[in-house]
DNA sequence: GAGCGAAGCGGACTACAGTCCGGTCATGGA
DNA sequence: TCCATGACCGGACTGTAGTCCGCTTCGCTC
C-alpha cells in the first residue's frame, strides 16, 4: 500500500491493543491511589505489559499522563471552536480571551495532579505537550485580532502564568478561591489584548 | 548563651567548613561538566562528604542549584534596591518594572542551566526557592504604585512568564535573540501595570 | 499460505535522587 | 579541663525513571 502523505503513521494492531490496555491501567491505578501510585513499573505490570512498551508509545511518564487527560482536552478544544460565544466563535476578541483563560483555569484545577505531571515531570514538559501549540495558537489568533503587539511572545507569557505548577501554588499553597483567581487572570489576558 | 530571638539559627563550625566545600565541589562540577555533572554522588565524593550532609544543608538537588547562583541574584537585588534608575528607585514604577523584566532576562539567561535545574530539580521548585518571594514583592510593588488591580496576582502571573523553562523554550528551542525578546517582555509588564 | 523486513515487545539493567539511623564531635557549662 | 547534649555526619539502602537489545509478532507481497 501506498503511504499516505502527511498522514500519522499507522499503528500495528499489537501497539493499538496494548496503548489501550496501559491507558486503562493507568486511569485505573490513578482512580485508586491518585498520582502517587502512576509508577511505570505499577502502569506496565497492571497492564500486563514491559516497560519499554510504555516509553515506546508516551516518551516518559509526563506523555503518558498527557494522554489521560487528553479527552477532557479535547471536550474544551471543541467548546473553543464551535461552541457558543463567549468561549466559541461570535464574540468579540478579548471577550473570547477571557473566556478562554476561565475555562482553562477550571479545566487545569479539575485535574491539577495530573496535568501538574505532564508538565513537570520532565524539564520543559509544559511547552512539549502535544496540545501546548493548540492552545497557543488560539490565544496568538485572539490577541492578534484583538490589535495586541507581539501577539506570539504575549500568548506564551499568558499561558506560562496558567501552568499548572502556578496554578497549584495559588490554589493549593496559597489557598485561593478559584472563581477569584480565574477571573483576575482574565483580567490579565485583557490587560495584554490592548 | 540566651538564642537571639528571631535571628537565623546559628550554624556549628563544621557545618560551617561543609557548606563551604559542598559549594566549591559544586560549582567545579559545574564550570567542568555542566549540570550533567552535578550529580549528588558526584558533589559528595567531591566535597569530600557524605550525601546525607547535602541534603541536610540544601534540601535537594534544586536548592543546591540555588545556593550556586545566591551571589549573581544577590548582586541583581542590590543594583534594583540601591543602584541608579531605572532598575533602582527615582524612575516611575512602570519603567522600574520595564527595567526589571530586562535586567531579570539576561540574569536569568546568562546561568540559565543553574537556574533551569534549581526551578525544575522539583515539582513547584520556583515558588520555593528563597529568593522567590522577594522578586514577586518588588514586582508586586511597583505594579500596586502604578495603580494596576491585583498587583499580586499580576506578579506572580509576570514571573511566571519568566521561569527559567519559558525562557529557555524561547531562547534556545525557538532561537530567539535575548535582546527583542527582553523587549517585548517588557513591553508585557507595561501592560500589566495599566 | 509461506517468507521476510520491520515494527513492536519486555524485563533485566543502569543511574540517580533522596532517606535513614547508628556513630561522632563541636559546643557551652561546671 | 572535663562532661553532657544534641546537632551533625556519612554512606549504605530504597524506590523509581528511563534505556537497551535480543526475541517475537505483524502484515505485506508473491
Amino acid at each position: 500500500m501506498l503511504p499516505v502523505v502527511g498522514a500519522p503513521a499507522p499503528e500495528r494492531a499489537d501497539a493499538a491493543r496494548n496503548r489501550v490496555r496501559v491507558l486503562e491501567a493507568a486511569a485505573a491505578l490513578h482512580a485508586e491511589g491518585g498520582v502517587a501510585a502512576l509508577t511505570t513499573d505499577a502502569v506496565a505490570a497492571r497492564a500486563g505489559v514491559g516497560k519499554g512498551t510504555i516509553y515506546r508509545r508516551f516518551t516518559d511518564k509526563g506523555g503518558l499522563a498527557a494522554a489521560l487527560l487528553d479527552e477532557r482536552g479535547r471536550r474544551l478544544q471543541e467548546r473553543m471552536l464551535t461552541g457558543p460565544p463567549p468561549l466559541g466563535p461570535g464574540a468579540p476578541a478579548a471577550d473570547r480571551l477571557a473566556a478562554f483563560v476561565v475555562a482553562y483555569v477550571e479545566h487545569t484545577v479539575g485535574s491539577l495532579d495530573l496535568v501538574l505531571l505532564s508538565e513537570t515531570a520532565t524539564p520543559g514538559g509544559r511547552l512539549a505537550k502535544p496540545v501546548y501549540p493548540f492552545w497557543r495558537r488560539h490565544v496568538e489568533v485572539l490577541l492578534e485580532e484583538a490589535g495586541a503587539p507581539a501577539p506570539r511572545t504575549r500568548a506564551e507569557a499568558l499561558l506560562a502564568a496558567l501552568a499548572a505548577e502556578q496554578l497549584h501554588g495559588w490554589t493549593v499553597a496559597d489557598g485561593r478561591a478559584v472563581d477569584a483567581l480565574a477571573s483576575e487572570l482574565a483580567d490579565v489576558a485583557r490587560a495584554l489584548a490592548r
